[in-house]
DNA sequence: TCTTGCCTTGACGTAGCGTCAACGTCCTTG
DNA sequence: CAAGGACGTTGACGCTACGTCAAGGCAAGA
């Protein structure tokens, strides 16, 4: 016969958590001996050891309860099902890691030097102060959430040394509270396609759609607080003009 | 500006959480508009971010807030330290899948078969209730806590076909509660440690000690509530005699 | 105007134990 | 045989990292 501490030791948990157990009716509280003392048989060990190892897997004890008062089959249904959330979670701790790999990078707020020059040029071309800022923020906010990627891509793609698309950049900032209609909306809507058919082959339209192709992306690009109405509009007919000449894949869901 | 809503959507948290970190004094308290709402910038998603990969990396949230005050070289160090905890919590999964694994097998307080005919045999060969049903319930304990392991060791060596180790075994537990000093216990480490240099050869002996080679298998084998003073001296005799004829490695540290 | 949705603070609830507190019991050692 | 230390008992409060109302203010579309 067992005492609570011997019973603890076997299965490597505290008497505090058997006592747990016991108030939660997942191990029946066992007989007593003259002193009060618990006594505990190879019996009890067993369906501790079973609700040890589910309970340190991650599984509710409410139901641990649960598995161990039902059928064979429903146990071992459960247990497959734990053994799935294992393995979910072993996949979610790899990308953890290289997520903390990315993360003691002390620049990760500085912005890569390329984009710090090209917004300095958009300044110095007369673009609107507070605009050119919100456009840092979101590039700011890309190389927060996705440095490596970020990185990779401006090494990759220098789209800002070409003067035409940094004047096409200078001009959107200076239409963000222009009304949604206003001509130089759409004279810049067909400048813009006009260059992304002039670099068709250059790579860099298709890296930029690789680029941001998850939803978390998405949520930064479409992010309200940096859409105007005209840039709204303005971002509307660079997609359909894309479409009509064939720059950019059909997606059928819309 | 972001609101506190899109500010915990970019990084997948909720408000309630983002807030109780301010609480925390994780990530400061962001100016407020006329309304009263928080509006934060991209720093702040950077900072957020940060918490937030290493919250969910199990860190606390304590020592979360060291870290990010920390200098560039200690925050290094203490994301390698996070790294190895997460390696070591993913061989911790490992190692509990292979133990669910053996989880749903119902027949875990069912004794192997070979083992139920041996107990059944000892009991008619005379040992005393009592100290059959510990034995008993010692083999259920270890089958309960390794069955993969016991099993195999049964199906490859199955020692109580032996009359010679039948007979040895319920001498030993006709002389459980005799005098630790009684002949008969000297007399029954002899013939043991006879018996075992005679099978020297059969590889049972090495699968034997294998088999309870850990610590918590150890716990097993030397608990109290299945050990008698004579069945103390009895396997130090045991142990002594088989070093001295050589039969077991002499274990160095004692 | 009314509804809907996001924002505010504050308070209480939750899981899975850890950690006293205040006390009885068992075993060993002087 | 007394004393100490290791173990057992119940009960209550503490802890982390939030979730979940409650009770209200502000903004914007039908």
């Amino acid at each position: 016969m067992l005492s609570i501490g011997e019973l603890a030791a076997f299965v490597g948990v505290s008497t505090r958590t058997v006592r747990f157990y016991h108030s939660r009716g997942l191990l029946p509280e066992p007989p007593r001996d003259e002193a009060g003392y618990r006594r505990y048989t190879a019996e009890d060990v067993v369906r501790l050891s079973r609700i040890v190892a589910l309970a340190s897997a991650g599984v509710p004890l409410v139901r641990v309860g649960e598995l161990l008062e039902a059928g064979e089959a429903e146990f071992a249904a459960g247990v497959a099902e734990v053994d799935a959330s294992l393995q979910a979670e072993m996949k979610r701790l790899r990308a953890l890691r290289s997520t903390l790999a990315d993360l003691d990078s002390p620049d990760r707020l500085a912005l890569p030097e390329i984009l710090g020059r090209a917004i300095e040029k958009m300044r110095g071309a007369g673009a609107p102060t507070a605009y050119v800022d919100l456009y840092r923020d979101a590039w700011i906010l890309a190389h927060a959430l996705y440095p490596a990627e970020i990185r990779a891509y401006l090494a990759e793609f220098d789209l800002w040394s070409d003067p035409v698309y940094l004047d096409m950049q200078v001009r959107m900032l200076q239409l963000a509270d222009v009304d949604a209609h206003d001509p130089r909306v759409d004279a810049l809507a067909e400048d813009t396609v006009d260059w992304m058919e002039a670099n068709r082959d250059a790579g860099s339209l298709k890296g930029y759609g690789e680029l941001f192709s998850d939803e978390r992306a998405n949520r930064i690009l479409t992010a309200q607080w940096i859409m105007t109405s005209a840039w709204d509009r303005l971002s509307e007919l660079v997609m359909n003009g894309a479409q009509e000449r064939g720059l950019v894949p059909t997606t059928p869901e819309g």
